[in-house]
DNA sequence: CTACTTCTTCAAGCACACTTCAAGTCAAGG
DNA sequence: CCTTGACTTGAAGTGTGCTTGAAGAAGTAG
């Protein structure tokens, strides 16, 4: 008997906050970068349609695929509006997508030279780093950015 | 005939930015921050011997590695000066091993998630995220954070 | 009515790794 | 002497995604 539609046709921001498991301070924040409408207000309290949620789960989801809020919301509604959702979402998916796989090649990169750290046995520190040993013998070495 | 010795018997932090490729702003935070040991100075200037150069690789092996420069200065000097750098090295490595392993997971799931994306045929955005349709088919989603 | 909770706004703060800026100093070349 | 270019400092700015705080208004329970 918490948050029934709470006798004003809509769901308080608490109550939004408490099913979409996010704080009242981040609905607040992503209305105020767009990508929440701002809902009507009643005594100038946010009142909102349960289908707020629906959105909510999709914010969710596209952060869950790394897509930042200004791309959220270039998903949602900086586009042709005649270009179906679908169309939006998969461009700029396909683009994320290598992003998102750089950035396993990287990580993949960090992981070897962790190993390679993990099985050193250099004594000075500045032995780890200095590649310009031409032909001795053992090297490791990954690189980044 | 460029960054020769620079008759001060040591390297101007330009000369050793472009040789290690950073900014001089940046050799300027390290040593803020305790990454670089204070340089000598000639009149104001900081006047750096060569092997600041190693130092430098060695910070860059770390960042690659995905160390922040908080943990970079632990393993440079924040260890019982008796312990083998090796073994600073391995037991901070091992930490980090796991991070780095936790994070491609991460963008594994990011991966999945875009993969259905592309394949997708929501023509309403809202259908792509919404999970609470019990048993009809088709469902597809990642979580993060 | 009182107390308590929830809500409001707006500014500032956090973490991270730098970069940029302003205002000046210093050495070398012409 | 003057110009040029590299250098000095500390403070503030950048980007990302929120959170926190202050100060006050409005709602709800008893």
């Amino acid at each position: 008997m918490a948050d029934r539609t709470s006798a004003l046709g809509g769901l308080t921001i608490g109550a939004v906050a408490r099913q979409a498991k996010v704080r009242t301070s981040t609905l607040r924040f992503y209305e105020s970068v767009g990508l929440l409408a701002a809902p009507r207000r009643v005594s100038g309290r946010r009142v909102y349609d349960a289908d707020v949620l629906d959105v909510l789960r999709l914010v969710h989801l596209a952060k869950g695929a790394g897509f930042t809020v200004a791309e959220i919301r270039r998903l949602m509604h900086g586009f042709d509006r005649a270009t179906p959702a679908s169309a939006r979402w998969q461009a700029m998916a396909a683009r994320k997508l290598r992003d998102v796989t750089m950035l396993i090649e990287r990580a993949r990169g960090m992981q070897k030279v962790l190993e390679a750290l993990l099985t050193c046995e250099c004594v000075e520190l500045a032995d780890c780093a200095r590649p310009p040993r031409p032909a001795t013998a053992r090297r490791r070495n990954g690189s980044n950015r």
